[in-house]
DNA sequence: ATCTCCTATGCGACTTGTCTACTAGTCTCG
DNA sequence: CGAGACTAGTAGACAAGTCGCATAGGAGAT
């Protein structure tokens, strides 16, 4: 549901195959969202058949065909829909802390390395979005101060991750 | 595949029904994981299956039966073999960041309303999980300190994503 | 000439997660 | 006595997401 609605905003930026779409949610988008290749494909196929997209075939002069996808005016009024109706809350899951709850069976040393390798992540995560930040240049437009404040939601809760870690890395010595 | 884990922890600390766990994937658990009934009893089902617990009907004085589910050797084994295995990172999913990325076309009144109603939402994940805590005796063992610190996390998380809320609501006036 | 990498698309099988509805007993409140 | 809430489990359909495999053209390296 959220992945069409995504691949939507997507198309209304610019008209793209799946292959740019899976390139997108490699990079730009990949700081709240990911897909599956498979999955991207799929998903077009629905949203072409429900006539919210089209697809037109663009032979490839030095590449194989690509399949230009395009948004509809229907496609935007669905996307407009979304961005406008209730927000539903999503269900929090995280596979450390769930690790970390049942963590009582660990010795120190074991525990010790749970965090650290969690903590080199978290670091390595925050570098990623640090680094893309310093590449992007200042925002021109609404458009461009929207995407930058995604990233800076990102780094946010890298931020406060890190401190939460040093803070309990020294509680359970 | 996590799940499965979750519910060998939770199983480790004492037997129990599907019932019983999914009154935790609702209250304790709630803040990194939850599960719905369906799910659970298919988990059980696999574990039983996989040698990992055991069940055992036990016929209810005054309600209908429950079949007890125990940890086995093998169980614990897994379980422990979880705790100390490789960090898979799993991928950042959050769709009020998607919304917020393609708000572009929104018009300012309808920007700070989608802020607003999410700040909403945050605000009271902020004030649940502070009622939890302040119900929560102190720490007596690792195990509770443990659980405490992962409540700590979901408190770190929601705070840093109150501030961020704020700080950009100004910026996006 | 072959090998490997990159672009590009797709299929099929599988796992995970969600939703709806059904059965069935107990307890409480009005 | 009946309505509704709580306990307890089951079945079936479906949506979402993952993994591996196949195909196919072009580019560059060995």
């Amino acid at each position: 549901m959220i992945l069409a609605r995504i691949i939507l905003g997507l198309l209304d930026l610019a008209p793209m195959s799946g292959y740019d779409l899976k390139r997108h949610f490699d990079t730009t988008i990949n700081h709240f969202w990911s897909a599956d290749r498979a999955q991207i494909y799929r998903t077009l196929a629905r949203l072409v058949d429900d006539g919210l997209a089209t697809v037109e075939t663009v032979a490839g002069a030095k590449a194989p065909d690509r399949h230009e996808h395009r948004i509809t005016e229907r496609g935007r009024a669905a996307l407009r829909e979304w961005l406008t109706s209730e927000l539903d809350r999503q269900p929090e899951r995280d596979a450390f802390l769930a690790r970390l709850f049942f963590a009582g069976s660990l010795d120190d040393a074991e525990l010790a390395g749970l965090l650290a390798r969690h903590r080199a992540a978290a670091r390595e995560q925050l570098d990623a979005l640090e680094a893309i930040r310093a590449s992007t240049p200042p925002p021109a437009d609404r458009r461009a101060r929207l995407r930058i404040t995604t990233l800076n939601c990102g780094l946010a809760r890298a931020r406060a991750e890190l401190d939460w870690l040093d803070e309990i890395t020294e509680e359970l010595t």
